[in-house]
This record gives structure tokens, C-alpha cells and sequence, in this order.
DNA sequence: TAAGTATTTAAGTAATTAACTAAATAATAA
DNA sequence: TTATTATTTAGTTAATTACTTAAATACTTA
């Protein structure tokens, strides 16, 4: 969790998580949608998937990401553990 | 929640999170947590004030502080989106 | 009012992060 | 095999972050 914390401070890698819901996507589509160069958003990815909060998958010549959820689910538990008199995480 | 994902990347910063849960606790109890300045702690409070995760109230001469619930359930939905078919927040 | 305690603000610095360009790797197509 | 496309890795730089110590502010008590 400690690294997905850190991945998630940045926006860039929070859209591009938002672009993977529903659909995968190649490196070279996800950096489409930005005004940034692609070895920038390659780095967003590399950080993204060591953070396990997605999965990369090489297809030919593509790389195809796709979201992981399992980190999600436990940002979950995490965050409801500050919202009753739950002590989960104590 | 912007600021929300910023404040969680810093692992000090989730431990006053935690310190929080159940009990409120004066920026005093909480930098003797830590061993780090007091300085140093009060501008981590800051953070998570600006964040809206924790409210201050003042106490005579002490500070004591709070958490507030409200961004830690945002940040619940937030997560959540990702995790089914869900399009919550496309 | 003066002294002591609690906390923050200010100023400076070292480490980290996020961007860039250029070069490398890998797969496909001619 | 050579060229083309997709993506990553390497190296550099500017901006941000997290700390430090010193000074300022605010409240309490003698």
C-alpha cells in the first residue's frame, strides 16, 4: 500500500488509471491523451504497476495495461477503518 | 481529494492518521510520537488540515486535533469506482 | 508584567520527483 | 536484412518536498 499512496499523489497517474476503467489500453493510446512526451507517461506506467494498481500484458508489439483492483480493495478497508469506531488497522 | 491523495504519500502523515483514530490528541502528544521536530510535525498537521482529513480546535494554550471523517469517505467512493463495472466517476 | 509552555511561521538545505531529449530494445513489415 | 513502429531505459535538469534551527505568536501562571 505504502507505494500505491505515493503513486496516486501524482494526477497524471490518477488519469490515467480513470482511462483504464472499463477498457485496456496500449502505452501508446494511454499517452494519446496527454500533452506529454511518452517516455513521461511510460514512467507513470512503470510507477503505476510497481504500485500493483495495474498489470501490464505484452501483446506483439503493444503493451497492454489493464487495472489491477485487489490495491483498490484494500485502499477501501483502509479508508473505512478511519470512518466508524473501527479499529481494523490499530 | 486532490490535496487528500497528496497528504496520504507521506508515511508520517498516515501515522498521525492513525495516532487519531478514536482519540483526539494535542500537536504536543502527537510530535512526541515521532522522532522528528516539532516544527517538522506542526507542518504535517498543516498538510492534513489543508486536506480536510484532520480539524484543529483550540484548547487554551494546546491545539488539539481531530479527524474528519468526510474525505476519508469520498476517497472510499473514489476507490470503489474502480472496482466493479462502475462508472461512478468517469 | 515577566517567565514559561505550546505551537506555528520563516528561512535554508538535501533528497526526491517529474519532466525532457536521446538512445536502446523489441516486434513487425517490406 | 533494413526500415518502421511501439515502448522503455538512461541521463539531465527544474521543481517540489521534507526536514532542520531560529524566531515569532499565543496563552497561562507567578
Amino acid at each position: 500500500m505504502k507505494e500505491a499512496f505515493k503513486a496516486l499523489a501524482d494526477p497524471t497517474r490518477r488519469k490515467i488509471l480513470d482511462l483504464l476503467k472499463g477498457k485496456d489500453l496500449t502505452a501508446g493510446e494511454i499517452a494519446d491523451q496527454f500533452d506529454m512526451s511518452k517516455p513521461s507517461i511510460s514512467q507513470h506506467l512503470k510507477i503505476l504497476k510497481a504500485a500493483d494498481l495495474i498489470e501490464a500484458e505484452k501483446q506483439g508489439q503493444y503493451i497492454s495495461y489493464h487495472l489491477n483492483t485487489t490495491v483498490f480493495q484494500e485502499l477501501i478497508s483502509w479508508a473505512m477503518s478511519f470512518t466508524k469506531g473501527d479499529d481494523t488497522n490499530a
